[in-house]
DNA sequence: TTAGGGTTAG
């Protein structure tokens, strides 16, 4: 069977080299197919091997692997999201196949994850390829991009990027331009895209949305006035403010801490017949909760259904979480089963709530019956899951079941992120013992070949500890690869 | 991927 496998593999060899610049031509020969085992092969074992196989061997394992689809193609690089160096070597070597050319979508995913990475080198090689392959780059593809550049804080970057759109075949229009001034006011450059706004409002047509994200902007770095200003130039221009403007401004004031102007708010909003709906709903229940007010919070949540409007499920979640934060779990866990009880199906959000206020009363064998509980739900743990139950072991002193939770991790379908690492690195520290410290180093090495980048904090500190500890020969291996730093691909400078 | 509501630690 493998001898088999081999002769296949050999076959595309020569090819392999270069990105073939002419589209696949039917072959006279059609390559022998995979073996019949091997057709149907799933997403994630896929993904497994990727992660086993050894980077140099994998260009030749890889393309006679299984018929590749779009779809599957698209699911393993979701999961390889937080290994960037896999999933863009993977991207790669599909990108040289023989008859599998990439759609406009894995394009998309390859780009948002070489940007991640910090590596524009990458990043704009792909865009280039997408052009020439007319794939794109399409509006979406930029929306990545900016959103990129500005999350690293390069916002000036991320203008200039949607200056010089219209050159790489993609010209801009008012969505586009909603797209950059809301990805500066979720960044808080809410004065930046407020300026923006102000000089392109005339050739963009600003409209409605774009006037509701500005004053989002301001919400989000709470500054309600100001937000409320722009509701006024909004309507001055002609434009009525809808329920999402209410909505915005509502969350607002909660944000700012402006309860009672919140309150107040929503009363003007039913004295004025404006339209009230469920988001309005969540966001009072989640308001004033979290201000303290839990009665009132409970009582606006029995209000909503009189009135006419049904909690949704991110109501649920909101009541849940007040109730933990600032009730009891027991409580919280009440009205869980009233929502199972109503039909309704909780969302990983609903669980990661619930675990949480577990873990925080310090019933940890509870809340991982809740996370076994989501998987029978046909629900998967997401990594805040697991991140959750990981940082409450840790701080409990059970460490190895943190470190237990974490291998899971590595060999399902929900790798690591840089903040699983974070957590554990941290926790390495407590017990001042020097087996975890040889441990906190080899996470460090783990996330740098995962494509994240350590803060020179988490550098130093590991340094130090292991120095500290006696552990001069790894200390010196550490050393050596941060000042190796220098020379590696920028996306790993310090 | 054109706008609003639920997860995050302190």
């Amino acid at each position: 069977m493998s001898k088999l496998h081999k002769t296949v593999v050999v076959i595309p060899k020569s090819a392999n080299s270069s990105f073939p610049k002419t589209p696949p031509k039917p072959q006279t020969v059609p390559p022998p197919p995979p073996p019949a085992a091997e057709t149907a092969v799933d997403p994630t074992s896929v993904t497994n091997l990727i992660l086993k196989t050894n980077p140099e061997i994998l260009p030749q394992k890889l393309p006679g692997l299984t018929q590749w689809t779009p779809d599957l193609v698209h699911t393993i690089l979701k999961r390889l999201w937080n290994h960037g160096p896999k999933a863009l070597q993977f991207f790669k070597i599909l990108d040289s196949h023989h008859t599998y050319t990439h759609s406009a979508t894995a394009f998309d995913y390859g780009i948002d994850i070489a940007a991640r990475m910090r590596d524009y080198k990458t990043l704009w090689a792909l865009v280039v390829r997408m052009r020439a392959r007319k794939l794109g780059p399409g509006p979406k593809t930029f929306a990545i991009i900016i959103e990129r550049y500005v999350a690293s804080g390069k916002a000036d970057k991320a203008v200039d990027v949607f200056l010089s759109m219209h050159k790489h075949g993609c010209p801009q229009d008012l969505n586009s331009f909603n797209t950059l001034l809301d990805v500066l006011c979720k960044a808080k450059r809410a004065e930046m895209a407020y300026n923006l706004f102000k000089m392109f409002r005339g050739k963009f047509r600003a409209d409605m949305v774009s006037y509701n994200i500005v004053a989002n902007g301001f919400c989000l770095i709470k500054r309600t006035p100001k937000a409320l200003e722009i509701l006024k130039q909004m309507v001055e221009r002609g434009l009525d403010p809808n329920v999402m403007t209410y909505n915005i401004i509502l969350k607002g004031f909660f944000r700012a801490g402006q309860t009672k102007e919140a309150w107040e708010f929503f009363l003007q909003m039913k004295r004025r017949k404006c339209e009230i709906d469920v988001v309005t709903y969540t966001t009072m229940v989640h308001g004033f909760g979290v201000a303290g007010e839990v009665e009132r919070s409970r009582k606006l949540f029995d209000e909503m259904v009189g009135a006419g409007v049904l909690p949704s499920v991110a109501t649920y979640n909101a009541l849940i979480q007040v109730l933990c934060k600032k009730d009891n779990v027991e409580n919280a866990i009440l009205v869980f089963d009233e929502m199972l009880w109503k039909g309704y199906v909780p969302n990983v959000t609903t669980y990661n709530l619930v675990i949480r206020g577990l873990c925080h009363v310090g019933n940890m064998d509870r809340a991982v019956e809740y996370m076994d509980r989501l998987k029978d739900d046909e629900c998967e743990p997401n990594v805040q899951t697991y991140n959750l139950l990981i940082r409450y072991y840790c701080d409990d002193g059970e460490i190895e079941k943190g470190l237990e939770l974490f291998e899971k991790m590595s060999s399902g379908h929900c790798l690591p992120n840089l903040d699983t690492y974070n957590i554990l690195i941290s926790a390495m520290f407590v017990r001042k013992k020097s087996d975890d410290l040889v441990v906190a180093g080899k996470l460090l090495l783990e996330m740098i070949d995962r494509g994240f980048l350590p803060r020179r904090f988490t550098f130093n500190r590991v340094l130090n500890g292991l120095l500290l500890t006696g552990n001069q020969g790894f200390a010196r291996e550490i050393l050596r690869l941060q000042s190796r730093f220098g020379r590696l691909p920028h996306q790993f400078r310090l």
